[in-house]
DNA sequence: CAATGTATTTCGGAG
DNA sequence: CTCCGAAGTACATTG
């Protein structure tokens, strides 16, 4: 989706009250992502209250209903409304007013302008349909076609292996010829997937009767604190790596 | 602070990687908030690891050392980078590249521009402070000052009084002279917060050897049908109270 | 729909 | 400094 002009993105600085209510609206109404930046204060009624008094912020407004409000300090917003929200930007005597509202429950932000001095529309590309490629078939198939993503002189003997616990995904030896069991998630992972590991490796021990202990690997793009901090109690291992090369 | 031609804003659409990478670095020197807006990939390393794939974002960084990737869905960034790091914007076979680094523990976040569509710097004067109302020290206070709504001839001894349990909200008498402890919860409460009370009053009993049974008051603008249940059978009591009067 | 648990939680305050 | 708990938590998963 884009401008009239085909243009994906719109930005003006200094632009009148008129101009700036303008460039936003008009790219709400195409879906696309609005910045308004200047000298503005801020109020929020809903699940608590807030005021915020004059000064330069930077305001985010999202097509799915999102609004968040910063200043120059802090990894979090000022003022936020939460996605789900209907935004409108309207003029109120000369000034610009962003008003972010939502039903249930009953939340209204709105920050009103005495001055913008940036007002931009960015047209977005859904980046989901390029994440949501990778499936965990891929991982396995790049892992197969590319041992050495999971360790150097890895080496695959079977997928989807037997045993008590499931269907092993990807099951082989080691450089020394040890056992290895390769779990594969094709989205960060937490607790539950380590849990998982360990069931397959401890009933492939029961299963072979091996002496030396069974090593388990954990591939996925990435993984919880907890779930790295168990993972290393049970002495086993995480790789990351993306369901799909860049 | 403002640019060296006295104009608080610079932005420009559509620049090349030199313009772009020029733009964020002076304006980063300048302390001055910087945003790019482009297609571009995400590499993060550190507490965890993730990596996106190209898409349009809208990439934010602040003076005092926060990154922030936004893409159009979502109240948070897609990734981002903690207070406090190191922000670099440098050009990389023609790409504009972002890094922002901090020592301890040690994270890097790699945003890569595929194309830069638009680049701004902001500078920032942001001098008030955000007041909030409805917090549990609302209620607190609230209640401090007007004894009587949680019930007549309530008399607060202590806040933060310490149990084995943790620190009970407010401690104090009622009007026989028993021992009363009260938690304070901002919203509607569920089975834990009775858990909560339960344990501060066990504790208590157990810390004062008292005769007669102490006493607990579970103050909440409501509470769920499962927890007034579980406060009836422990013989506990609901005073129903919003943190800020009408 | 509500309830539950995780988070690169973030953020603040107490010790 | 770390630990601990609250948050307008946000967010995904599950029943």
């Amino acid at each position: 989706m884009t401008t009239a002009d085909g243009t994906p993105v719109q930005s003006t600085t200094h632009p009148t009250a008129e101009e700036a209510q303008a460039i936003a609206q008009r790219g709400l109404d195409r879906g696309a992502m609005v910045t308004l930046f200047g000298r503005c204060t801020v109020d929020y009624e809903g699940r608590a209250a807030s005021t915020l008094g004059p000064g330069d912020r930077h305001v985010m407004l999202k097509p799915d209903g999102s609004a968040l409000v910063h200043t120059d300090e802090g990894q979090q917003p000022v003022n936020w409304q939460p996605p789900g929200c209907d935004h409108e930007v309207f003029l109120d005597e000369g000034h610009v007013v962003v008003r972010s509202e939502r039903p249930a429950p009953e939340e209204e932000l709105t920050v009103t302008f005495e001055e913008v001095t940036h007002a931009a529309s960015f047209d977005v590309t859904d980046p989901t349909d390029l994440s949501l490629t990778g499936t965990e078939e891929d991982l396995r198939q790049r892992i197969l076609d590319d041992p050495d993503l999971v360790e150097p002189e890895f080496t695959p003997l079977s997928t989807e292996r037997n045993t008590p616990a499931g269907a092993v995904d990807i099951y082989g030896e080691d450089a020394d010829g040890r056992t290895v069991v390769v779990e594969l998630k094709r989205r960060r992972v937490g607790p539950d997937a380590v849990g998982q590991v360990d069931r397959y490796v401890g009933a492939l021990e029961r299963d072979l009767h091996d002496d030396a202990a069974i090593r388990g690997i954990l591939v996925a793009p990435s993984i919880t604190d907890r779930a790295r901090e168990l993972l290393a109690e049970k002495g086993m291992e995480f790789v990351a790596l993306e369901p799909t090369a860049e």
